[in-house]
DNA sequence: TCTCACGATTGAAACGTTTCAGCGAGGTGG
DNA sequence: CCACCTCGCTGAAACGTTTCAATCGTGAGA
């Protein structure tokens, strides 16, 4: 079916080698001797066959990202990712797993057999904690936006204890004094947030209501803890765990006759684009996804998990409160 | 570095053609033999290389899907694709263009090398409509939701001329008389959606008024053409391009004083989950993403471009108004 | 006892590249 | 004129699987 470098070679009039020469050597094939051999190729259709190249050269071009699915956070993580990627000449592929292990596994798998240049992994905790090692013996892993407990591993993060704090002294700032944190708690990166909340609310003497959400934090979580706040009893300030929550529970206390940030403050996390084109445009702690991760790439290419005197690399990355509109003092007391 | 088969069978005192039986052909070899080999494996970490395994058999597991970017109809398009080619052990990677002909040249270029299963091409048409034809010579190509002119290939699309025609007669029949068409007019299945709206709004004596956007249809592209519809004389309807937009238009809309539905009625396509979602919740033409996908990994699999004997078909879907609160009465001309 | 069939296992030839040692021809310095 | 180098090219050995024809026991049927 597809011609292969041998029909190159023949039609060419030369060898094989010559063919593979031009096609990764070019400084020591003549100058006609190219052209030839590429009209041949251009004639042919011919297209290099990857299987049998890696598997000979034992390199691969491919870089693997693990996304739970694609929302506009991961979107512009994969922007960040493939910048670098093609600066080194490789591809990204992605995968959503729909927090489904079985076909978290599967696609790992295939990452492993295929020997991939390198993994990106993204929340793939249910996963990445039993599997974890044997994983890093058959291909380079780092960790992006995930900071796990052993740290035997490469990873980028943004600091959310810091993004956190920041978050809590502005409503402080604003005079509130009771607030909620809504999310879920058996995602880690959640968890981070939630305790630089804790902490800082504590130290600062602010009260902190706790509305859990489902791990799936979209639009409609946020609506669902708007409506629990609005029986549980409305507090000045709301903090949700990423702005899809924020924008839901922005539409949702809408609805419900509260005005922003005339009796509620909203803050979120992530500063998706979305977030500054609200209706009341976000106040949001950013954490620069793309930055995570190309930063992730480059850790990738330094020869994380690939050369054994290689040293485990945490990169933390400062997190940024950016303040538009949805917060504001904190209304007095009656 | 890593096990090969030799090692396995070396350690389990058996010849490679029998783990290689016990990996691909578990009838044929003897069950006592099978759980040694398969201890072997386990403990020596044994991952089988799947370039030379490709190389050998010819066959590869995985499909492609090609994206402008990672949004939430991509998202479920993408759910769909996976559902199916998971029922068949196939595993889907996912990978956005950013709408960058080099960079999506470059995938394709991998894709056709590793010789993958299959591609789904999603509005990848600046290269398809150049190279399409060699592309095809090299992988079974889908296009997925992109109705090409000529039609000598598989795609699976939903009917936007249908499903526009059903906006335009509902806006009718609530008595709109003047209304927009927001959307770009370099994107094919855009260009589809303005022409089933125009010749049924001519049909139904109709006025249409046209607010270029530019490609990116996202959120910021109905807000900027809210601004527009305001400066230029507000419709008593507008239907946008998509979900995205029409959340723009509703939001932009709002902070300029308008009501929705009471002064002007939104129309959008897609039917995201946000869609449902929203401050008032959004009538939309349906498109069923998923349903899409699935269809495409079925012509995928049914032969398309593999077999000579293949006949390409166009699976036409078909649309659906799903009508909820962000469409009202025209208010009577005072 | 001989033959046959059948199940379990194996040897060796691919698959399409990359890579490296090596070869001839032509040129340069001694 | 010889030795030596460089340039452009080539032959052949990998890479790690899959696959198919062939082999080897073993038990059944004649």
């Amino acid at each position: 079916m597809a011609a292969g470098m041998r029909e190159v070679a023949e039609k060419a009039g030369v060898s094989i080698a010559t063919v593979s020469n031009v096609l990764n050597r070019p400084q020591v094939v003549a100058e006609p001797t190219q052209e030839r051999v590429r009209e041949v190729m251009r004639d042919l259709g011919f297209v290099r066959n990857g299987s049998a190249r890696q598997l000979r050269s034992g390199t691969s071009e491919v870089i693997c990202v693990v996304f739970p699915g694609f929302s506009a956070y991961f979107d512009e993580l994969t922007r960040g990712v493939e910048e670098r990627a093609s600066e080194h000449g490789l591809v990204v592929f992605a995968c959503a797993t729909n927090d489904d292990t079985a076909k978290e596994e599967s696609y790992l798998r295939v990452m492993m057999e295929q020997r991939v240049r390198g993994i990106l992994l993204t929340r793939a905790s249910n996963v990445f904690q039993s599997s974890g090692p044997e994983l890093r013996r058959h291909a380079p892993v780092v960790l992006v936006d995930l900071e796990s407990p052993a740290h035997d591993h490469c990873s980028t993060a943004a600091d959310d204890g810091h993004g956190s704090e920041l978050a809590v002294q502005h409503l402080h700032e604003l005079g509130h004094r009771r607030i909620a944190w809504v999310g879920p708690t058996d995602v880690p990166q959640m968890v981070t947030r939630a305790d630089g909340i804790h902490r800082t609310a504590s130290d600062l003497g602010i009260e902190v209501l706790d509305v859990v959400t489902p791990p799936k934090t979209l639009v409609p979580a946020g609506q669902f803890a708007a409506r629990e706040l609005h029986d549980r009893g409305m507090p000045s300030a709301v903090i949700c765990g990423n702005d899809l929550m924020a924008v839901g529970m922005e539409m949702e206390l809408k609805s419900l006759g509260y005005s922003i940030p005339g009796d509620v403050s909203i803050v979120g996390y992530d500063d998706i684009e979305f977030a500054a084109a609200a209706t009341v445009p976000l106040t949001t702690v950013a954490r620069h996804p793309a930055r995570l991760g190309a930063a992730a790439v480059d850790l990738l290419l330094s020869g994380c998990g690939t050369r054994d005197d290689h040293t485990h690399q945490q990169l933390i990355f400062p997190s940024e409160l950016i303040v538009r509109s949805s917060t504001g003092p904190a209304r007095p007391v009656r």
